[in-house]
DNA sequence: AGATACTGTAACCAAAACAGTTGCAGAAAG
DNA sequence: CTTTCTGCAACTGTTTTGGTTACAGTATCT
């Protein structure tokens, strides 16, 4: 299975701005992730749709946060990057009418539905500002 | 992200090799799941390697589970397809020293570890049987 | 007004993972 | 020694994410 970084990069960028404060440039904040400005924008922008930050354009434009890091869920920014279901089960449909596949579809899918409830808890409990006092206190 | 529908397709096609008792061809296999017998082979000899089918060659031969239907678990079939984690947490890996992606990679790697048991401890629960004894009470 | 410094977005290419396909070597039964 | 199987390598197609280039739009400064 592949991993998708997004969630992981925008913690760690949103943080960054965060505890910054102000304003910060696609520019800048592709030096912070070792990136390209334009994926910056293409995964901000999916940010900015879910109001967890905003962008100006023009001279002194730049990204920033519309509320504190203690607002900001984990599980905010992942529903901000995710179109569908976070853990979707990966049901097969070669045939839809055999009792069989429809079984072994249907315990799948209890068993992520389980996985997915268990993930949006830890995620929901997890605020950036808990992310940016665990990285503080270990400097 | 992406859907492996491997495991779903396996858990279908075992239960219909427990149904059935014999043994089965590669080329039947293929028609029971809609796909290419070469396809077959190729994720069948996976779970070969852990034990939970076996094959003979040349005339007669094919596939065969090693133990029954009650004794196979979603877990063990799980396993025998995924060399690393169930769940691997997706995270960044762009500055390694920077506490910040490190506390962010953290919360991730932790709210994976719950998910993950819960799927595991639902996999594990659930043999074969189980969702044969399902399908059969529906047709 | 016009240069400058930004975002927004489209259009590509590259890499990784699964699936599908062809082709052929090897093995076992008739 | 032919037929019927598996085993495996090699190639292609497809999808998803990431990287890059190019250019239009917008706000600020001089």
């Amino acid at each position: 299975m592949k991993s998708d970084g997004r969630l992981a990069r925008m913690l760690h960028v949103l943080v960054h701005m965060g505890l910054l404060g102000g304003r910060e440039t696609s520019e800048r904040i592709a030096q912070m992730l070792n990136t390209n400005p334009v994926v910056v924008r293409r995964t901000l922008g999916a940010l900015r749709k879910h109001g967890i930050v905003e962008s100006e354009g023009g001279r002194g434009g730049g990204w920033k946060l519309t509320r504190s890091l203690a607002q900001i869920t984990v599980l905010d920014v992942q529903k901000a990057l995710l179109e569908g279901q976070m853990l979707p089960a990966p049901l097969s449909s070669d045939h839809p009418n055999c009792p069989v596949e429809r079984a072994s579809n249907a315990v799948l899918e209890h068993a992520h539905k389980l996985a997915e409830a268990e993930l949006e808890k830890a995620y929901m409990a997890t605020t950036l500002e808990h992310i940016a006092k665990t990285a503080v206190s270990k400097v």
